[in-house]
DNA sequence: GGAGTGATGACA
DNA sequence: GTCATCACTCCA
């Protein structure tokens, strides 16, 4: 799937609620420098938004540690973390310096898992604390895509069974409808 | 349905 | 130091 290339996101964009800039990545472009120096674009097309140290599904509501310190950043870096032993997730740091959160990549373009993106995108620790730019060889594109409301459809988030009855109940999953998705292949490639 | 895999954080 | 846990994927 060919996505366009766009303008780079400002590091403003993601100094603002997780939520909000969740619902703004929906549709932007996730862009990867491989290893072998080719470029891929990828439209993001499932997040999920972990707010902040009263989140009990979020890594930041057990305080601040040496894995999870880099989300007490300000907003506009990259969190990476070993899931299982086997599965490096990606997350993108929101909010402004000292109030931890963040956003999970869960699915890009055709690519669905947290797992798989971050296989597809060679994505390890090495990204983790590294700026989302292109220097880093990470980062987002406003790709000039637009996706209405009623195209993304909001759910609980996937496995955090741990959580909480209140904050696995909490809709903070985004992810493009199939409808959506479906057009956007027909039309938009 | 169940195994694989190893970093992490809690506790001693 | 030990231990349980884990924002997953794959194969049966």
């Amino acid at each position: 799937m060919n996505v366009r290339k766009g303008k780079v996101l400002p590091r403003s964009f993601y100094q603002r609620p997780a939520l909000e800039v969740s619902r703004d990545l929906i549709g932007k472009a996730l862009c990867r420098k491989l290893p072998g120096g080719r470029v891929v674009r990828h439209l993001l097309t499932e997040v999920e938004a972990y707010t902040g140290p009263e989140d009990k599904a979020c890594h930041a509501s057990k305080g601040k540690t040496p894995r999870t310190a880099v989300m007490f950043e300000p907003g506009g870096v990259c969190y990476v973390y070993l899931c299982y032993g086997i599965h490096w997730m990606l997350n993108l740091v929101t909010d402004g310096g000292g109030h931890p959160a963040a956003i999970l990549i869960r699915g890009v373009g055709d690519i669905r898992g947290p797992g798989r993106v971050t296989k597809q995108l060679a994505i390890d620790k090495a990204l983790n604390t590294e700026r989302i730019h292109p220097a880093s060889g990470l980062w987002v594109e406003d790709a000039g895509v637009t996706v209405a409301d009623d195209a993304i459809a909001r759910t609980p988030r996937i496995g955090i069974g741990y959580a909480g009855d209140y904050w696995i109940g909490q809709p903070y999953r985004f992810v493009v409808t199939d409808a959506w998705w479906r057009r956007y292949q027909e039309n938009g490639s």
